[in-house]
DNA sequence: ATGAAAGCGCTAACAA
DNA sequence: TTGTTAGCGCTTTCAT
């Protein structure tokens, strides 16, 4: 058994120089029965500060059975959307004096299950899932152990009985505000670009592309629609790698785009970098959409045009919803939370030109 | 007291279930003394499966006083080089059954100490440092309660009496790499642009552009640095959008840089948005290198020239270093770990041209 | 080879 | 208003 080197300070250590019970100290610390001597109060308090005490999280969560502590599971750190929003659900979340604990899941279902197991064994008991797996049956377990789960980016269809709360961006209407402003601009060849159809906010913007090109009189050509293939271990290519990839082969081959729709920013700049090598200019040539608006788009030469996410009024929402739920305000059916998403017009779309 | 929903099975339930006493699963369950019976072992395995039984991490955590977790204190998980930072800690930490907690303190001392605090509040005995501010006085009160700590990036001075073991890549040198590249190029006028001088890796990074510059028979021209202001709050700009004021604002200048030295590749890239803005070129009129080479650095237009991290080898040796203190393996003297950059040569510098 | 019992640090009935 | 007591789920001597 290894101990730490400097034993930390304990409420007996503070009751016995405040000259009071265990109880009484632990009752003041948590500001409970305010019918309490002042006097008695401050003894307490002094001790406190005195030997620098400080609460053992895991004992009284252990008598308690709560942690104010929400998880967060995210595909990837490394892309900044994902950045951008773990640090607005820990913005949320400090607010309400909850901490986040988060987590990089690198799109594995099974990293994710580990996860979700620790956090369970560390007695969190509400998560936000970022994009993932179609799939939640790995979850299901933790969920039956009383795990609350808020789920970012997808709706659950219900056939796995599991059903959680949900806060998403309208990602069909996303990719039709995307596919009409290239419409208008003169566009007829389209592609789409993605990674893996991993989650249901890809399949949706996929969706909204096609039915967006039908009802305005165009035959999605499957030819140019690109989703890259999930690699053999489960991971996910760096988006901006499959841009690069998909600009540099759609572009050679015989009949190319002349706009592309990327799945998210990071993947318009790998597009970007393609479209580059081919020594061809945005948007003179090709016109790029992205969808995120992360903040990197604004400094990109040029800057992108984006489908945006109203990232901080989605993540209120799903840290509300999810400690409404933990701490069993919100008792009703599950909720679903559908925002807006919005054209961010730039400089990465312009009109199309026979080249 | 809030309970979850659904009580979770114990040890007990297991015990029951396999006929068996507490203090045998226990020992089962940590594979002591192989001398057990073979039986006994099986049935209590079944148990185990049959109840989908996982121990609660708190109360062993509480028992033992040991928690198989470091925690790491990133100053934003925005910027793309700490997500890739992140990573490499996780990986080199799960292949020691350590998990990784992450937090993001967003430069402010105050939420690194906050953080910190509560590490060892959850029985967290070792944490790994990003950047962060130049004094660790905030840290001190948690490292006499026990906690190792390796920071990134900087050295103690021992001022404080504080000594922590320390990892990090050699500053000087890489600015001095960079430096000398633009020096070869045939620049004169090189300009450095960083955020706030809030770590010893960005002052060693000065302190090299300045000696290299002065080695060279050049006397550094003070006009030519911009260090971005602290915000009141504590915080940073965006990288981005300090490299971008900075290069509007230098290259308007009465005497303007021909090249840009950055802090790091994010600053860089902001450097490119400036440049832009003023209709120049990279690198035809103005030449631009980085630090750090994240993965977007290939994906610019140009890609840019940097200085790398070898990130992987800095993170492993971190998580060696305090894995070993925090199992007590390592005793002796405080260790730092210094390597050696290496200048990765891209498109976003060329040869000085007379504007 | 296995069980009984104590206790990690805290909170919450219940007493006083 | 404050103290006594029992235990949260686990590990670990010490018995047997």
């Amino acid at each position: 058994m290894r101990k730490s080197a400097t034993s930390r300070v304990t409420i007996l250590d503070v009751a016995k120089m405040a000259g009071v019970s265990p109880s009484t100290v632990s009752l003041v610390l948590n500001g409970k029965h305010d019918r309490m001597g002042e006097e008695t109060r401050e003894r307490v308090m002094d001790a406190v500060t005195k030997l620098g005490y400080s609460a053992n999280h895991m004992a009284r969560a252990l008598k308690t059975g709560f942690v104010p502590t929400i998880g967060l599971v995210v595909p990837t750190v490394a892309n900044p959307f994902w950045g951008e929003f773990a640090r607005r659900v820990e913005h949320a979340a400090l607010a309400q004096n909850y901490q986040v604990l988060l987590c990089n899941a690198e799109r594995s279902p099974a990293r994710e299950q580990l996860y979700v197991e620790s956090m369970l064994a560390r007695g969190i008991r509400g998560v936000i899932l970022g994009s993932s797996p179609l799939s939640l049956q790995h979850i299901s377990g933790a969920a039956k152990c009383g795990l609350q789960v808020v789920v970012f980016d997808r709706l659950m269809q219900g056939s796995e009985g599991l059903d959680f709360d949900s806060v998403r961006v309208d990602n069909v209407l996303g990719a039709r505000l995307a596919i009409t402003h290239l419409l208008e601009l003169g566009h007829r060849r389209i592609g789409f670009v993605s990674g893996p159809l991993s989650s249901s906010s890809r399949k949706d913007r996929l969706e909204g592309y096609r039915s967006t090109l039908l009802s305005h009189g165009i035959e999605p050509d499957e030819s140019l629609v690109w989703v890259a293939n999930a690699r053999p271990d489960n991971g996910e290519e760096e988006a901006t790698e499959i841009g690069r990839l998909a600009a540099a082969t759609q572009l050679r081959g015989p009949n190319p785009p002349t706009a592309f729709f990327a799945i998210n920013d990071m993947t318009a700049i790998g597009i970007y970098a393609g479209v580059r090598d081919l020594g061809l200019r945005i948007p003179e040539d090709i016109s790029v959409i992205g969808f995120d608006d992360i903040n990197l788009c604004r400094s990109m030469n040029p800057p992108i045009t984006t489908v945006r996410q109203p990232l901080e009024e989605l993540m209120n929402s799903a840290v509300d919803l999810l400690i409404g739920r933990m701490e069993q305000k919100n008792l009703g059916p599950t909720t679903h939370v559908t925002l807006t998403p919005n054209l961010v017009l730039r400089g990465s779309t312009g009109p199309w030109r026979a080249r």
